[in-house]
DNA sequence: TTAACTGTATTATATAACTAATACACTTTT
DNA sequence: AAAAGTGTATTAGTTATATAATACAGTTAA
């Protein structure tokens, strides 16, 4: 069961978007497989200190977008083929990569400065 | 004067955020420098589609951080020592590098992979 | 000096994000 | 079968974000 162990709270975005993004990065991974158990609503509220409602936006969304499937009464599960998969793991790593690119760049960072920060940086991230 | 000429709004984050982000990375760049002028609330607020209170919350925050000097009736300066300057700077770098390697991370992505990754992506983004 | 522009403040409204409390029907476990 | 756990839904309230419409006093420029 997908237990949300090293999950963090953090404060830029919502929570919900946090736990959509967490499961995501778990899939492409592979530490959350297609076929696994979710947590259940209740049990993850209180273990992440946040309001019911606001895990099942979280799960919700993630149903919509092909991620999960739920029958009433039951734990909803993760279910996603080969070609979901590798759509989100292209759209992830583009995305966040870009962003940071783009952040140096308007900062004024080279390329080589960049890529030498972040290999510094890289164990203790 | 600093025109937001390069700004482009995106809709990860509030706007009042984004404007104050690009004001640091510009600091940061050298393409604000201490002394300049920013452009007026009301004009910003026509240039970017976006309501003046918008614009006034995130010039007031700037204030409170010490980065711009407002005085009632004229234009707001962008007002850093060299101290502030390379405390932003750090802090930005640290901290857009932290998270662009913690998504790396959780991805199961490797050092070099993400590396090459970034370095593939620079002229694109 | 006047007119235009500027920072600042106020009040009101709308939507999103989050919390709170509760209820119901379905599934699993005992 | 009974109890516990589960997904789902509803209603209410709070805070944050953004918009809208003004207003006033200080500064700048014509």
């Amino acid at each position: 069961m997908i237990s949300f162990e090293d999950f963090i709270l953090e404060d830029d975005s919502p929570i919900y978007m946090q736990i959509i993004r967490y499961v995501k990065r778990g899939i492409v991974s592979g530490a959350i497989q297609s076929g696994e158990e979710m947590i259940s609503r209740r049990a993850l509220s209180v273990l992440l200190g946040v309001n019911p409602n606001t895990i099942q936006k979280a799960y919700h969304l993630l149903e919509e977008e092909g991620i999960i499937r739920s029958r009433s009464g039951a734990k909803s599960c993760v279910e996603v083929d080969e070609a979901k998969k590798e759509e989100i793991r292209h759209s992830l790593l583009q995305l966040d990569t870009l962003s940071w690119l783009r952040a140096m760049k308007q900062m004024g960072v080279e390329r080589e400065e960049a890529l030498k920060l972040a290999e510094e940086m890289w164990q203790e991230a």
